[in-house]
DNA sequence: CCGGCAGGAATCTATTTTAG
DNA sequence: CTAAAATAGATTCCTGCCGG
């Protein structure tokens, strides 16, 4: 009885079968293995519990079995829904995911990927928005660059400032759209809550609902209040925006529908009814916005399948002309009641 | 159908060299 | 001549490719 974890070769010699036949049947193969030794191979697996060394196997293919996915935030949905798509995609595949979540901490974002280079890993996948550090994205690029020198590849969502893969989500075009179509509606006033300063997310949907509501003979905009990108970012924000104007007939654009979800509730406490009073849209149609009373006015992210898209970029074939690959992710925009004019 | 073997990289073992 | 350090070699995991 050999002490320690069970090898290949443990299993190979008390089937009485080479190295490579057992390989064949126990871990899957192009090639078939006759049934005979077939049932001798997997009846030796069994006795001896056999498990496969996945670095061993590593090695031998020439590829692992690993793939790294950063988030900014996994509690929040809109990281969940990305990561889900991330995952289903690589369960599929055979792979196995390391996740973290840098609570919006590049230096976490730079840690993982050197970490996922040192692992050998195949794949990582970076679906955090770029902040404007300009050293830490310097020495993210060089980490990135220097794991694709390795053979590893890399996806992004986001950005454009990674000289690879890249999901483009159209922020500013959308927010555009969405903040034209309420102009069109008949509303001549607006306040945004744009969320945090250094995040490129959110700058690129205040600069899109700045684009949507100019035109015309004078500003439709009103005040821009920052503050964090969560509910309770969204609640401050909405309160201190109801304390400095007076809000009632105008339209409130939040950044993201967690933002809004905030501000829903600072509006309901400052007596401001929704749509009636003051209307309310958001960013990213997360479920929440859905299900609020009255649900929100919103700009579509098919979020899940942004999960499966980046996957396929960092896992599927390499294009033909070995580029890279930006491909430009729209939003739709939807109406609902938050945003409904009274007749 | 099946067996032999190379190969990546860490880690453990053996051998040789160097220092004191 | 002993002890430590540097160097070389062996071992370990499994699979793709090649040969019979």
């Amino acid at each position: 009885m050999p002490s320690g974890p069970v090898t290949l070769a443990d299993v190979a010699r008390a089937a009485d079968v080479s190295l490579a036949t057992a390989s064949r049947v126990l871990n899957g193969s192009v090639r078939t293995v006759g049934p005979v030794l077939r049932e001798q191979v997997l009846a030796a697996a069994a006795e001896l519990g056999y498990r496969p060394n996945p670095a061993a196997q590593a090695m031998a293919r020439g590829a692992s079995d690993l793939v790294g996915l950063v988030v900014p935030d996994i509690t929040d949905p809109w990281d969940a829904e990305v990561a889900a798509g991330v995952l289903e995609v690589a369960r599929e595949m055979g792979l196995l995911v390391s996740v973290v979540s840098t609570g919006h901490d590049p230096e976490l974002e730079l840690e993982h990927v050197s970490s996922m280079r040192n692992h050998r890993a195949r794949a990582v996948v970076l679906a955090g928005s770029r902040t404007s550090g300009r050293d830490v994205g310097r020495r993210l690029a060089a980490e990135v660059e220097g794991f694709e020198l390795a053979g590893g590849r890399v996806a992004v969502l986001g950005q454009r400032t990674l000289g690879t893969d890249t999901l483009l989500l159209e922020n500013r075009p959308s927010a555009k759209a969405l903040a034209a179509s309420l102009v069109e509606q008949g509303f001549e006033r607006f306040h945004v809550l744009a969320g945090p300063k250094e995040l490129v997310t959110a700058r690129d949907r205040v600069a899109g609902f700045k684009d949507g509501t100019a035109g015309g003979r004078k500003s439709r905009l009103g005040e821009v209040v920052n503050g964090a990108l969560s509910r309770e970012g969204g609640y401050e924000a909405a309160l201190e925006l109801a304390a400095s104007v007076d809000l009632r007939g105008s339209c409130v654009l939040a950044v993201s529908d967690t933002v809004a979800v905030g501000a829903l509730a600072a509006l309901r406490e400052r007596k401001l009814k929704v749509p009636q009073d003051v209307a309310l849209a958001g960013f990213d149609d997360l479920p929440v916005g859905r299900e609020t009373t009255p649900a929100l006015t919103t700009v579509a992210l098919p979020l899940r399948d942004l999960g499966r898209r980046l996957a396929d970029l960092a896992l599927g074939p390499l294009p033909e002309d070995d580029g890279v690959r930006v491909e430009r992710v729209p939003g739709e925009v939807v109406h609902r009641a938050s945003t409904k004019r009274r007749r």
